[in-house]
DNA sequence: CTAAAAAATTAAACTGGTTGAAGAAATTAT
DNA sequence: ATAATTTCTTCAACCAGTTTAATTTTTTAG
């Protein structure tokens, strides 16, 4: 689901935002100091508000997007003007249309913001800047891909072959954080199923 | 859905099939003849008959394979003994366990062949060998796994806003020579619905 | 603090896709 | 070729999850 395993997120000192991204990238690859300013130089800080587009459908996707604070999800919008949400993301995970970002071509989603949010955003060309002058950093976007991609053969995996329910429960107990932070009807749009079938299940789940 | 662009994988004199992964390769990065002369040390070629294993639940997934001829299918079992398709490859393509893979843990899938099969396989000792001597193969891999992403995030969005009528259409219009080649029921088991149901849906397609 | 908007609940009718069972067609193995 | 096995088709009963709509609860904005 998502792009990044979650993390304790603040910090008595209140720097702890900041270093984030550094915190998670380094688990992966080891950064020389003017690495990591080389790094910072090509990130940009954004703020958006609850409820604003990060994306719209059409729109080329710009920028790759690290979340420091709050929740972004990317939905699609069916022929029946239904939401389906494909991605979520909190702090620690990276959230954007990749197609779209590397392609160019116009995006089928929306990016939105469940909550006040802050990001640090790259473009591409400073992310191919990046490439060329800290090789290891394609090193750290592989083993990004490689874990995003197993979290969404889960998903695919269990929307084969679990029933709502089974997925339901595995939400919850999968991102228990998650579930208490977005509306149920957000929870609904991401497993597949409405939000009365969702309050149906809670229901019954509550009384057995 | 499959990890790679399908391409033309024969040629009249036939020696095709060994340059088919160099092929694939140098779509995205070139590579020396030392290069390309480590990366054939390192792979080990594979044959697979028809029905038989490369992999199975509760095993460690130790290659990564690239089909050279052939097909293969990743799929898992359910609680109540029907097969869910997670991953289907054909020729040009890599399929694998990347979960178990990476992290060593017993793998949730099998793995097996729908026709006789050749691969070309590299072991992660090996393959770490290769991203250490050749950085380059960071970026390939990299790229490969970027347009997995975007294929398993677009099978993710179809299954939550798609009809049963709508994924079999659309696989049908992207996969037409899959089609033709697998027996109706994967084609069924990799969309979601049951063999059954989609027998209804073509006799009506057909009709109307 | 209050009004308005959004989200959640409930219930009943409904439908897309499943189930089980039986026969026909195609594929595989000898 | 022939038997055995697997796959495909057909049909009818069935069920998991949807739909619509009305009411209540929670959240948001001023």
């Amino acid at each position: 689901m998502l792009l990044h395993n979650q993390d304790k997120s603040t910090k008595a000192n209140g720097y702890m935002k900041d270093d984030l991204i550094l915190e998670n990238i380094e688990r992966y690859i080891h950064l020389e100091k003017e690495e990591v300013n080389l790094l910072y130089s090509l990130l940009t800080p954004r703020v958006l508000k609850k409820k604003s587009f990060l994306l719209r459908q059409g729109e080329v996707c710009k920028t790759e997007n690290f979340i420091t604070k709050g929740c972004l999800r990317m939905y699609s919008i069916d022929e029946s003007g239904f939401e389906h949400i494909v991605m979520l993301g909190v702090e620690g995970w990276w959230v954007s249309d990749l197609f779209s970002f590397f392609t160019g071509a116009a995006s089928e989603y929306y990016i939105d913001a469940l909550e006040d949010t802050e990001l640090l955003q790259i473009s591409k060309p400073d992310l191919e800047r990046l490439y060329e002058q800290v090789p290891k950093f394609e090193r750290f976007f592989r083993i990004l891909l490689q874990n995003a991609f197993v979290a969404q053969q889960r998903r695919i995996n269990q929307n084969l072959s679990f029933t709502a329910e089974q997925r339901y429960l595995d939400f919850i107990k999968t991102y228990p954080q998650l579930e208490q932070r977005i509306p149920q009807k957000q929870v609904a749009a991401y497993l597949g199923f409405t939000p009365v079938f969702l309050s149906m299940l809670r229901k019954k789940l509550s009384q057995q």
